[in-house]
DNA sequence: ATAAAGTGTGTGAATATTCACTAACCATAA
DNA sequence: TTATGGTTAGTGAATATTCACACACTTTAT
């Protein structure tokens, strides 16, 4: 599945279109409005406005993907880990507010199944991330193991969401990056080994 | 601002299609059909589409202030209290699975200014409640106070949402108190006083 | 070297379908 | 009689998609 040139500069125009204007605003005709070409050239490069959403989700799976392990990589505390991971996605979004509709896409459940596979294929990829960095953290004691992984993880990814969609709400105007990484000190100081003071 | 009998049945078909198909579902031909009458009926009851829209979130919005407020009433411990809170969440969505809308409206978001602020005044509601309880319980030192209460606001409604995503993208198939109750265990848990053990 | 064939990428016009909404008319019950 | 709530039959606008065609390159065959 090779994403052609021209195919990454329409899914990015896409992408521009869904942050100016939302799910309703992607038209065929606004988009090769915004390529500066006729709406049929569009089905040159794509076999229809489906396969342009799909592409665009799949490239953003794979990408998170490469770019979460990148991140993490060459980190050896898991503490650090999630925060570099963290501040690799709010970087990722900062410079791509447009590609925040594949995170919250929860209503428009709507298009297609494979639109939907292809959100849920993005939700996982991140979940896989997390609970790895997790699971080693609980194994070095820096993370509570009162919670299993799993449900560490659904906290933390929950929390971020929020955060972001209250990110766009607010029409991008507060800094992600520095809302999120108090967001970040926040979960670590929830999830050390502690004990009840009760 | 009365709804009468006949728009509450208007807005709970039309929640129906948004669960069952999304924002892109929810057209004026499949809503009088899902009523069983012709088109132009809807308009007997309604200004246009919007105005449905907008009965229903406004409907919703005081529908759970009034719930909330009424399942907490008679309960001491703000412990106790969060957990009926959020029981009564679970119950309502069980019942009315339709209304989830409500959470993951942001598909809605494009729509209208009115409409958005709609959805902003239900996530308001649900925050001034949980807001309240936590603090009470923070001054009563049954919740830590190392986070604001917002701060643990935040983290508590971003795992419910993600725990009611999840319950819709599974098709319903799990129990969602069940799950839930467990959710608000865990979340219990770790927004208790502690001491770190490092 | 050059003609032929193929490829990639564009155009403008036309398509059928769907959208929210409206006008004119009709039945019933207060 | 009149308000209420329904009907049928439309409207214009917008939608995604298809069509025949054109132009510039590149590859291949002679």
């Amino acid at each position: 599945m090779e994403i052609k040139e021209r195919q990454l500069e329409i899914i990015e125009a896409a992408g521009e279109i869904l942050t100016e204007s939302g799910i309703a605003g992607l038209t065929t005709k606004n988009l090769a409005a915004k390529m500066g070409f006729a709406e049929s050239a569009l089905y040159r490069h794509f076999k229809g406005k489906e396969e342009i959403i799909l592409t665009m989700l799949r490239y953003l799976s794979t990408d998170m993907d490469y770019r979460l392990t990148n991140s993490v990589s060459d980190i050896d505390s898991p503490k650090e880990k999630l925060i570099a991971a963290f501040n690799n996605q709010f970087e990722f979004f900062k410079k791509n507010p447009h590609f925040l509709v594949a995170i919250f896409s929860d209503g428009l459940l709507e298009e297609s199944k494979a639109i939907n596979e292809a959100i849920m294929q993005i939700m996982g990829t991140k979940r896989k991330h997390l609970l790895q960095i997790i699971q080693q953290g609980q194994k070095q004691k820096q993370f509570t193991d009162a919670l299993s992984a799993d449900e560490l993880v659904h906290i933390i990814m929950g929390s971020f969401r929020l955060h972001m969609l209250q990110w766009r709400l607010s029409g991008f105007t507060f800094d992600l990056k520095l809302k999120g990484n108090k967001l970040m000190a926040n979960l670590l100081k929830l999830i050390q080994p502690h004990k009840s003071i009760v």
